[in-house]
DNA sequence: AAAAAAACTTAACAATTGTTAAGTGCTACA
DNA sequence: TGTAGCACTTAACAATTGTTAAGTTTTTTT
């Protein structure tokens, strides 16, 4: 019951449905939690799925990526321990997913459908709020990082995501890190050492 | 009543609030909007302000613009007739307003304050739906621009942006479309003559 | 521990973009 | 109608980026 109850808080937490989930509900979204392990490189999602699939990161790195016409793999993210991720293809375009996500570091992630999430939200104006405002967070993040592509330079930007987030870039390669900012690995060696210099 | 009714079924198409919403909800609604008009340089919103007015544009055209420490003015965005449009800073962000709206073209809207239509939105599970759409959508579009910044070069994004908006190219300034592009007046004049040649 | 693979740096060249400035053409207002 | 202002084009130059390729370092695997 102990183990119970924290995956109860931990579920809320993800979610942020504060004391507005029944346990009845709790119990129906417990039941279809899966807890998965990933090891690096492994991939926990793929191109080409029409899954639901939302993954809340107990702990781990992952990056998102889509693979070009012409075959260039191109970052488009980054998910850490405590975030959540899902594929928007499927949850808000409503088409095949084109995301792969690749385990950047051992994973472990608890995943739930998003149609059982949405059922079970629906039912209550409070819970649609929270759902509304894990949308309206995304858009921010969005939005934001829009920006930075509009106003920005690529040194610039460059500069920008390491002085926001620093401890996110020792952990990932800066060939990621350079297509995610839409540059290339060759481009960022060079602002780097411009910089020293 | 024929003009309530008119006036009614605008509404619900703006929010695709569909059948759920109630009479006295709508009344509330009416109550509170406002119709503007708008010139040709009018500013329909300001940078300062802490406003949280949707807009409806009933017709005409307009650009959303920020400006940026060094003076220049940055072009983020467009908003033509029967789309809707709010400040994301105090509507999302819940800080000042950063963006002018400014009108391109002679522009009548229907305004109605986002606390007012939450308010009532809140009050049922399927206006939350629906208002959560309404994000999901601008989710949608945000991703899609995001996705061209990543993916294209400037010029990619440029006959990207030409071919899937060819009417309202028309309607805009090369000025405006740049800096929206993330390129300079320039760039975009030597693209088109390399196009050309 | 050695070999293989991957990541990163550096270099050279081509191409594009930014910047500044001059010139052309259009629009609007007096 | 003519003048002023604004938008657009073109040109020249500097700077940055992309691309390709070689060399170095680090990490992973055998």
């Amino acid at each position: 019951m102990k183990k119970l109850t924290s995956e109860f808080s931990k579920i809320k937490s993800i979610y942020n449905t504060g004391k507005d989930l029944k346990l009845s509900d709790f119990l129906l979204l417990i039941k279809s939690a899966k807890l998965k392990r990933f090891n690096k490189g492994d991939l926990i999602m793929e191109a080409g799925s029409h899954s639901k699939e939302v993954f809340y990161f107990n702990n781990g790195l992952a990056r998102m990526y889509v693979i070009k016409e012409n075959g260039d793999e191109v970052t488009v993210g980054f998910r850490r321990e405590n975030q959540v991720i899902g594929s928007y293809d499927t949850i808000l375009f409503e088409r095949t997913n084109q995301v792969y996500i690749q385990a950047l570091e051992p994973t472990t992630t608890l995943s739930i459908d998003y149609d059982t999430i949405f059922e079970i939200m629906y039912k209550s104006p409070v819970l649609m709020k929270n759902l509304y405002l894990v949308f309206a967070d995304l858009l921010k993040t969005t939005i934001t990082r829009l920006e930075s592509f509009v106003l920005l330079t690529p040194e610039e930007r460059y500069f920008d995501f390491v002085k926001n987030n620093p401890e996110l870039v020792k952990r990932i390669h800066d060939k990621h890190l350079a297509n995610f900012l839409g540059i290339t690995p060759v481009s960022i060696s060079r602002i780097k050492s411009r910089q020293t210099a």
